[in-house]
DNA sequence: CCTGGTAGGTTCGTTCACTGAACCTTGACT
DNA sequence: AGTCAAGGTTCAGTGAACGAACCTACCAGG
């Protein structure tokens, strides 16, 4: 958000998070982090953001902790984008955002359903299982598409993620699919 | 966040949720107002925005339906901002942004802490209370001021904040105190 | 009647960030 | 040598945020 100054006066924590997550797009990259996103080519067709826009924010994501960049090949050299443990303890702040969003926002169907693994049942709100009583962390969730998901995105990402998949599992695309940008 | 089309064809909660409150200095309005701010002026000093833009903030809080606008008084007209049901709706989304940014970023002393209002008892980060075995909402929520906070803040708000306050209880400030901006 | 003060804004010029398009680099493949 | 893909950087144009000044309505005191 680059705003320094003004939030950094603020002495509560709100403001410090919103100083590091709050700019546009960066809660939509976490986002996509969340859901297997990992590489700059599959951030950027799913999110459609400028690609300058996009490169400042991961870069400012690696300089906060919240991913962290590692070279996953080495000829040609490629980078992916990984969730750490910073990163993955936002998703409380994802999950209440989108609670919120498809709850309180009129006409909204349900885009996706998070649900434990090990049973299969909806989370509550509060993100426990209520078959089982547990805290279940991001990386025991299946998100599963709903109703409000456009059935033929044009993108090879939002494709992907029409499928019930684990969080934070890397996405993999089709070789073919991943020509159509 | 003056969007739109990008964000509108997300097909996902989240973007939808933060094209309400996704933009600068949306989310600290809030969180005053669940502080006990209502008025313009207060959220001016407090907050240090520029003028137009909390105006701009204000006015499209009440257009979504976070924010409700009410006359208080008539000689001289007097308008204040109070949450709505879908607004207090929000607590969930600042509570997990407030537990990351003490807990996520490194070196930040706890600013506030939230407790039961009927047993005194620390809220589980859940936002239930552990005692009593409830989900608490916002009006039962007891904001105490941590050891993080500047012990004496310039402008009047924050001094006012330096008291253990309900949530969602107006804010009333001294006439003495007022007239330090 | 004149001045001053307060609440709640609006207006305006400057600065800064976002946008979209084009371009660049590295290495693999043919 | 030419082409392709990934992962960027650069750049001009636009829109939003900033800070200061100004405006309006009302009341109080001298």
């Amino acid at each position: 958000m680059a705003l320094g100054k003004d939030y950094a006066n603020q002495h509560c924590s709100i403001a410090r998070a919103l100083e590091v997550v709050g700019e546009r797009w960066t809660l939509l990259v976490v986002r996509d982090a969340f859901y297997g996103v990992r590489r700059y080519n599959d951030f950027l067709v799913h999110l459609g953001a400028p690609r300058a826009v996009l490169a400042a924010r991961l870069q400012s994501l690696v300089d906060v902790g919240v991913l962290d960049k590692r070279r996953y090949q080495e000829a040609p050299p490629r980078d992916e984008y990984v969730l750490t443990e910073r990163g993955i303890r936002l998703w409380p702040v994802l999950r209440a955002l989108g609670l919120w969003g498809r709850e309180a926002l009129p006409g909204t169907l349900p885009m996706r359903s998070f649900h434990h693994v090990a049973c299969g049942t909806e989370l509550a709100p509060a993100g426990d299982c209520p078959a089982c009583g547990l805290a279940v962390p991001p990386a025991d969730i299946e998100m599963r598409p709903g109703a409000g998901l456009d059935p033929d995105p044009a993108d090879p990402v939002s494709r992907a993620l029409l499928k019930p998949r684990r969080l934070l599992v890397p996405l993999e695309l089709p070789p073919s699919e991943s020509r159509r940008v």
